[in-house]
DNA sequence: AGTTTAAGTAGGAATTATTCCTGGTTATTA
DNA sequence: TAATAACCAGGAATAATTCCTACTTAAACT
């Protein structure tokens, strides 16, 4: 129920939301169960963990992608961007075995500088 | 004092750290004095955040550069990697203005390759 | 020099996110 | 049916961080 929520949203959610969704098909089911289903999903590398200015976020959608944080309202969109240097390069140059990453960039997005722009 | 100490050190701190270091020469500081300059210092671009699984440590080292974390160890070593594709291709595909990235890797170091090889 | 205003702080309480613990419940096996 | 294992609710405990209040020091003004 916990993965079923998770992949139904386009958003990043906290646990708490989680939470929050679940209770309405399962009412009493308690934070620390989805906390545990969530680490859980995570440690199997089901879902995505995102690191949130310390707070965390979850991310259902497994295909290779990287987050884009407006700065100013705070949205986190995902963005596709190739970076196979990263995976020999590394090795190259430091010789340390790569496993994975995340790219995280900030910055402003489209409704954000239509708001600025306007005024 | 607290931006000395954390760029005197090759590490990668946390608050709590830090204020142990800055103890020693302020014997009587107190933690909340320590998160206010962090929080100051890296909202003013002067120190860097980085997000260590929901912990937060910060690095004294402005130069652009990017995080490599060993997932035995869980050390974290300064790598150097010019991605200037990002603030040409996420504009282009997304309209979006890039303020700035992070980039985080993951893997296995140099010397925990050793070890497990050893054995 | 004396007074007002502002800035920065210690110390600790409060908050928030997360994990841990215990006893109970359900499912599984034999 | 009895025994074992897995999972969980509920809430307590922990850890990191922020917030609050009264105090001190520095700066600006008269």
């Amino acid at each position: 129920m916990v993965l079923k929520v998770l992949q139904r949203t386009e958003n990043h959610p906290t646990a708490e939301w989680i939470f929050g969704q679940v209770q309405q098909d399962i009412p009493n089911i308690s934070l620390g169960t989805v906390y545990r289903n969530l680490n859980q999903l995570a440690d199997g590398g089901i879902i995505q963990r995102i690191f949130d200015n310390g707070h965390v976020r979850y991310d259902g959608n497994m295909d290779r992608h990287d987050h884009f944080r407006c700065i100013h309202c705070q949205r986190i969109f995902d963005v596709h961007l190739p970076l196979e240097d990263i995976t020999k390069k590394i090795p190259q140059d430091y010789g340390f075995n790569v496993t994975g990453y995340a790219l995280d960039i900030l910055g402003e997005c489209h409704e954000c500088q239509s708001k600025r722009t306007e005024k």
